[in-house]
DNA sequence: ACTGGGGCTAACC
DNA sequence: GGGTTAGCCCCAG
């Protein structure tokens, strides 16, 4: 019954950084999984971009893996702007424009997602020949 | 209907 | 520690 638009599948990322108390961070593989499909991270970052001129979206909570702010080599400015809006928020960065994850990594409590529901099958995505 | 691409991620060298 | 390769997922042209 469940047509899986395109629609849903945002409305779900958005629910999930919708989330992200004020003060803590996700990682966009986070976000996923909270979304309900765990591994498209890449998703998270596409639909947030395209969500980005709905204002009321805390985007800003979301970071790369590691709490590292990806979208600096690709948006500077924007990418500062995130780490402004985290640091007002009371999330401490490092050295490099990290965050602490460790400290302020949001814990998840149960994915959203219909798929969620999904046996942890899809494992981590690259795994590639070791 | 198919191909390309993307705010990603983790291993490999 | 840094750069490259490969893979997962879904949306848009």
């Amino acid at each position: 019954m469940d047509k899986p638009a395109a629609k849903d599948t945002y409305a779900r990322i958005r629910a999930a950084v919708r989330r992200v108390p004020r003060g803590r961070v996700a990682t966009y593989g986070q976000i996923a999984v909270v979304a309900g499909m765990p591994g498209a991270a890449r998703l998270v970052g596409y639909a947030l971009y395209r969500s980005l001129p709905h204002h009321g979206l805390p985007w800003h909570r979301v970071l790369g893996a590691g709490g590292r702010l990806t979208l600096a080599k690709l948006d500077p400015a924007t990418a500062m702007t995130q780490r402004i809006r985290l640091e007002a928020e009371g999330v401490p960065f490092a050295a490099a424009g990290r965050v602490d994850l460790a400290r302020c990594q949001w814990k998840v409590g149960a994915p959203i997602g219909p798929r969620a529901r999904k046996p942890a099958a899809r494992k981590p995505p690259a795994k590639r020949a070791r």
